[in-house]
DNA sequence: GCGATATAATTAACTTGTTAATGAGAATGA
DNA sequence: TCATTCTCATTAACAAGTTAATTATATCGC
């Protein structure tokens, strides 16, 4: 009867019914993150004609050298029939080849071009400017605060 | 000549000429994470027939009461081209209404229904317990710092 | 009131995300 | 050897992200 008195928090994370509140919900904030993040370096990319996925394609394999699809989609955070279109397109605009494994004919291996590394130097100065305005506004330190922890939760997962 | 040794390491942020590292990248970092987590969630979700967006536009709805469609993507983070398309799959399904402003014949305005809230109820168990557990693993209390951090970095930008 | 401007939602066109199915090649075991 | 199984990449089908254009309605200024 008086249940309500002994229990002035309606909603404590064991017995809730409720959904928790989207302001506090992780997947929401990472998303609302990553989106203030992109917004500012979206329109710079598009100038340069390429997606989000194209570039961050683009830089594993600038950063890894010749390396197989299925590394290549693990690393850049891109599933694999995304990846295969994205091969594609960037292959037909000579930004890097594609060939059949020597000994092994299910893989693919995918390296950069000096197109590719051109689109590359091209970017990277409007990028790095941007990425330092951010950690401007931030704090730097902040920033790499934020790198580690969520390193950690995604390890953690 | 001895430039090398004055400054040991050639890639301060100030004089970089190449990307940074996709490792300590806070766009593809936040996109890891925010992976790791739904990689939890999804499956759940779409055994009760729901898309990601479908969620997210349902709790906003739920949580808010009627809303205009702009309100709306606003809170659930989904761009107005995709509210259409989730509004009118999810009023097919009779899950929410959709109908004009009585003022104002360019706003729309949206309600969850009760075959909406039984779709909340239904899931809900399922997704409080999913986030439980990672908080059990990530530790409770790194979950609200990383959620505090990630607001700040939003209104930081 | 009327024309110009602004705003909300939608549509269009394309790329990507997502899951499931398919195809092709490699490895395994009888 | 050959059938089974497994792995990698691709294709298929549909939902959503993204930008630009379009439509419909409001608002503003004259």
């Amino acid at each position: 009867m008086n249940e309500d008195v002994k229990r002035p928090l309606p909603r404590s994370p064991e017995d809730r019914l409720l959904p928790r509140d989207t302001r506090r919900s992780l997947p929401i904030a990472l998303l609302r993150a990553r989106e203030a993040v992109m917004s500012r370096f979206r329109p710079m990319l598009a100038e340069h004609g390429v997606t989000e996925q194209q570039w961050r394609t683009l830089r594993i394999l600038y950063e890894s050298g010749p390396i197989e699809a299925s590394d290549l989609a693990e690393r850049a955070c891109v599933l694999p029939p995304s990846l295969t279109r994205i091969i594609k397109a960037l292959d037909d605009r000579g930004l890097l080849t594609r060939e059949r494994h020597e000994t092994d004919g299910r893989r693919v291996l995918v390296e950069i071009t000096p197109q590719g590394k051109a689109l590359i130097a091209a970017v990277t100065p409007e990028s790095v400017a941007i990425y330092s305005e951010m950690e401007a506004r931030f704090g730097k330190d902040q920033v790499e605060a934020l790198l580690d922890q969520l390193e950690k939760l995604t390890r953690a997962l």
